[in-house]
Formats: structure tokens, sequence, C-alpha cells
DNA sequence: GCTTTCCATCAAAAAAAATTGATATGATGG
DNA sequence: CCATCATATCAATTTTTTTTGATGGAAAGC
């Protein structure tokens, strides 16, 4: 794989790897959002939201639209979704083999 | 969302978001090498790569066996190949997108 | 037991990212 | 026009990551 497009891959994975941005993805998965909405129901200051918000958005993860007053965002690729659900099934399998860890433990 | 869960998968993300790492990952994606392979083929310090590579160790991405002097690392969770996979599909669909625009400049 | 090879670890320096509070912008209503 | 509301931006600080060079440890061959 070329520098490059190593460095790009990186950084959108990176725009990702917050737990802010993943909470925000969370919320945004089904369906969109304005700002006050998000930062309000995560309880997070609105300025950082609104970083979060736009590293997202540089990265192409996210998109945005005004209403009146309000600036309402989106998830832009669903790929971004199915990646959030490939990492939940890494850490549930990650549980499931810490449980079978215990239980081996238990029987001894 | 909970909080943890939600620091928990960000560590997941950020453990990947890195261009070497993603270099790693990439050459890890057609099975197991040894150290030694990844940081000549990548053309990496030795103690860099290391780094690296026990970070992505630590979030349960990578595995690893000693054989004799060497250490073989490999991908742990097939998951993670998905990702990357999916992380490729949205540049790809970005590069349309762009080549799109040019197109639809060149024809005013 | 030495030496060499392969890899991990450490600590310091450098670089990048996150948070914070203050301020700016821009649309809307009066 | 003025005030207000929703959001963005900025600059300073703090925190986290990354890189680097040096050193340490463990297996293998001699």
């Amino acid at each position: 794989m070329q520098e490059k497009i190593a460095q790009r891959k990186a950084d959108l994975f990176k725009a990702i790897s917050h737990p802010t941005r993943i909470r925000i993805l969370d919320l945004l998965s089904d369906g969109e959002h304005c700002v006050c909405d998000i930062f309000e129901g995560l309880n997070v200051e609105q300025a950082n939201t609104s970083q979060h918000l736009s590293v997202m958005k540089k990265q192409g993860i996210l998109q945005s639209r005004k209403e009146g007053l309000r600036v309402i965002y989106s998830i832009k690729n669903p790929e971004v979704i199915e990646m959030l659900e490939l990492a939940n099934q890494i850490l549930k399998k990650e549980a499931d083999e810490a449980m079978s860890t215990f239980a081996g433990v238990a029987e001894k």
C-alpha cells in the first residue's frame, strides 16, 4: 500500500477514534440531529461538540445542512455504521472470551 | 451508549489510526509475519515497529507467538480486515465523487 | 560461557490532539 | 436596526501520542 493512502485511511479512523465522537455517531446512527440536540443529549460543551463535528465532517464522515438557526448533522457514509458494528462484534467476542476464561478457572 | 463502552471502542479505533499501523495490518492481512519482515518490509525503525505492534496487541487486534529467535505476529480478529475494507470503500466513493465533480466542471 | 540475532522496553524530546473560555458570525424576530 | 439564539472559530493550555536512541533480555549457535 502506498504511504499516502495509508495516511488518508489513518485520518479516517482517527476521526472516529474518540469516545465523544463515537457517542455522536451512535446518536446519529438512527437519523439526523441538530447540534443543540447532540451536545445537550451527550452533556458535552457546545464548543467542544462543534469541534468534534467538524473533525468528522472534514474527513467525510458527516455532512450537514442549515435549517433556520440550526445546523443539522447526519452520517454521510453508511459504511461508518458498519465499522462501528464490527467494532462491537470484536468487543463482544472479547467479553465472551473473558467470560469463558473465568468459567474455566471456576472449574478447577 | 455507556461512556465506558464508547471509550473502549475509541481505544480500538485509535489502535488502528496510524499510517504505519495501517500498513502493518495490510501486510498481515494475508498471513502472519515476524517482526523483522515487518520493519524491513515497511522501512520503519525496529523500535518503532515494536511499539506499534504492542499498541495493537494491547487492544486485541494482533496476537503473537515465538518461534526460536523470532516473534510472529498475526491479526487476531478478522473483523479488523473488514473494517479496513469498509474504509477502502469510503475512500473509493470519495474519489469517484471528486472525479464526477471534476467532469461536471469540465462540461461547463 | 560468549556472541550474535531478534525483539522489547525505557526515558526524553517532539509532535499532534483535546479542552477551555472568550469571542465571532449569521440567521431570525421584534 | 437591535437583540437573541444556534453554531463556529480562535488562542492558550493541557494531555496524549509518536519518535528516537540507548539499553536490556532471551533464545540459538559456536
